[in-house]
DNA sequence: TTATTTCTACTGGTTTTCCAGTATATTGAA
DNA sequence: TTCAATATACTGGAAAACCAGTAGAAATAA
């Protein structure tokens, strides 16, 4: 392959599309996405699978060029996909998706191994653009994503303050809305080192009440 | 029209296809919707529209059947939009569209006047399916949707306390890590009233602290 | 094993929240 | 317009959270 002369390169190309595979539980997006790529001649979508079972059964035997993958399937989550499917074809082009931007999920899924990231409401355009790019060995990631990465990083890479286990515990027990003296109660312990706990908890978390701290914590799920 | 015959309408009725409009803000869910209802001669889909602003507008000058909406649209909320078409166009039937099934919207959506109830993993059929029933009147919720809606009426049915304007500012404040003085200064009021408001939301959302309010806020996405 | 982290617990004091009433002006719906 | 709901504001007292240190015991990592 490396010795063909580029032209010859080219017009295998264009005669040969990028097979796509589509993995989504919704039929609606999928038929959405075969539409959106229909006009597309380079591009051709193979087949389509609504679930994680099937589509790693279809590449036991079979391979395509780029997978378009649902981050929210019914059996298996996203990111362990991701990991299922390289494992058998590490040369295929994952391009993730989803409705939604969560930037921890999106790290996750880059870290191991999505070629590219695009959120439901991209256009037939930004589609196209994102599996040609993958393709080509290159990464895609619409600019929505690269916003939301972008803050990730500024975000989350500084504070990412490792919780002790007790700590989480504890935060978890103050999400629930019991008091300092319950939460003693429950663990057999001081309320006095409940409160301790509760000000690291803070400090690390670099809120200053209760309300806050709540809120931290589930928006990083860490309840 | 009421005065026609029924043999007249339901010829009327078959040569008529039920005309309907997409809102949605994926294209890639527009293009599905289409794409399922393709086939189907008895519906057609009149247009399409990515926010509730044109939406609307739309609806200033023209009328369809039966309208898929999307609850997120990135303008106005599900919810509202419901309210404003009705406002606009009483006959209108309203088919909600979501991806995931948030109890307490789709009965949000309910009580506001939505007909049928649909998620985005809804196969061809059920799509046509709950489109004609509505358009003949009936209501349609999926098989999940129903579930839902039957765990939803054991647990939340009790605990819905509607928050008043001002009390879900205040909560959102108070999620903010906001202190009662400093949301008591933003808003020009006084703190005593803050706490009062606070006082107010822990009894509604029957909670005995700060920390649980938000959970439960986070919870319900009041937030 | 040793060093470090984590968990535990305390003192003493300040601030904030929580609770239970009461009450008036304003707004919105019938 | 009238009535109910909402937003505003207060008193006073109890409980809880917050702050700043200190420090020994236990678990864990090097």
């Amino acid at each position: 392959m490396k010795e063909q002369p580029l032209t010859y390169i080219s017009t295998l190309m264009q005669l040969k599309p990028i097979s796509v595979l589509i993995v989504d539980d919704h039929p609606m997006v999928i038929e959405g996405l075969k539409m959106l790529l229909n006009d597309n001649p380079s591009i051709e979508v193979r087949t389509h699978f609504t679930n994680g079972k099937d589509t790693l059964e279809f590449l036991e035997k079979e391979i395509v060029d780029v997978i378009l993958l649902d981050v929210n399937l019914p059996d298996i989550n996203g990111v362990e996909m991701v990991k299922f499917i390289l494992d058998k074809r590490a040369t295929i082009k994952i391009l993730g998706l989803s409705t939604y931007s969560e930037p921890s999920i999106i790290n996750q899924m880059i870290k191991n191994g999505v070629k590219g990231y695009l959120l439901k409401n991209a256009t037939s355009d930004e589609l196209a653009n994102a599996i040609t790019q993958v393709n080509d060995g290159n990464f895609y990631f619409g600019s929505e994503v690269q916003k939301i990465l972008a803050d990730a990083v500024t975000q989350e890479s500084k504070d990412l303050p490792k919780l002790t286990r007790r700590e989480t515990h504890i935060l978890r027990l103050i999400a629930d809305g019991k008091t300092t003296n319950i939460i003693a109660e429950e663990l057999f312990i001081s309320p006095l080192t409940v409160e301790t706990h509760r000000r690291n908890l803070m400090q690390k978390l670099e809120v200053s009440n209760a309300a806050s701290l709540i809120k931290i914590a589930v928006e990083r799920k860490l309840i």
